[in-house]
DNA sequence: TGCAGATACTTAGACGTCAAAGTATCTGCA
DNA sequence: TGCAGATACTTTGACGTCTAAGTATCTGCA
């Protein structure tokens, strides 16, 4: 028996003579699935002062040369649209992980800016996150590159540009 | 040059000491991009009045024999919450799509019913969703395949029960 | 020099997701 | 038989995402 959801519409899309498209329907949907579990799974250990959203727009700056980025650069190494990143350096800076600065020469730019409290959440979430999530995906390394290198010609696809 | 912003984190991390972890981190990340990318093209190839998670449900519904589902079972399948699945609910039945019934024996039950418009907005999005997205997912079929089988291990591995 | 258009960000509102709490109904056991 | 606890759904509220619209600042060109 297969009492796989996903599989069981795939089984269906072919039934309905749309064969051709059922395999590219049933990865799409897989993707969302694993994307839900992984967001639920991340969210949950970094709870209750960051989200995954919030981690990443925390690394960014933690890996930049001066602890502090225009919120636009953010967004777009995030590929977010420029709100969901005001919102979320709210957040941040409600908790004291960031603070915002205009711009030195453009003053319609804001800088969000690291702290020190922010570094040492960033860290103390790093090590959680490495240890209970990406130390092991339940793949073998080998098969966890062909995946990720799978997964890139797909942000290729879409419009992404990876310059390799 | 390697621009991707994801690469680069990955050699952050092999930096910080944390080489162990930097492929899964690559992965998670790249899977959240892919999931974003697929995720903002569908909604927009189904707007105004549906949504993937709409579109989801109206699927569920296509399929089942006698077209009508609970609630629970929607939301078990499509692995979201109640309060998710009342939510999508509300929309569809706002704009026609569906119905709801009380369940005949359990009268704490509420059954989802596809209307025929409903029925008939299920197949017009899925014409341009196979033709837009799923029957070019950007991967030769081998591939696609290979991935989709690795992705489910990540599901398995992350607690959900496929049942082969 | 000055203004039109572009750019950077914020605000407002819609939608999806989750957690927690509330309501109605069912079930099992004393 | 009756009540305590379980179950099915809804409601409320926090958060992330997007689009559209608004504000401030900059830039280019007449």
């Amino acid at each position: 028996m297969n009492a796989d959801p996903i599989a069981l519409a795939e089984a269906h899309w072919v039934d309905h003579g749309w064969g051709e498209a059922a395999p590219g329907m049933r990865l799409v949907t897989t993707i969302t699935r694993v994307q839900q579990l992984l967001h639920q799974s991340i969210d949950e250990l970094l709870r209750p002062d960051l989200t995954f959203a919030r981690y990443e727009i925390l690394m960014l700056l933690v890996f930049s040369k001066r602890g502090a980025l225009p919120m636009s650069v953010i967004g777009s190494r995030l590929q977010v649209h420029a709100a969901s990143v005001t919102s979320a350096v709210d957040r941040l800076e409600r908790d004291g992980y960031v603070t915002r600065e205009r711009g030195e020469g453009d003053r319609r730019q804001v800088l969000a800016r690291i702290t020190s409290a922010g570094r040492r959440r960033a860290l103390a979430a790093t090590e959680i996150l490495n240890q209970e999530v990406f130390e092991d995906v339940g793949l073998p390394a080998a098969a966890a590159g062909r995946l990720t290198t799978s997964l890139d010609r797909m942000r290729e696809h879409r419009g992404e540009t990876l310059d390799a």
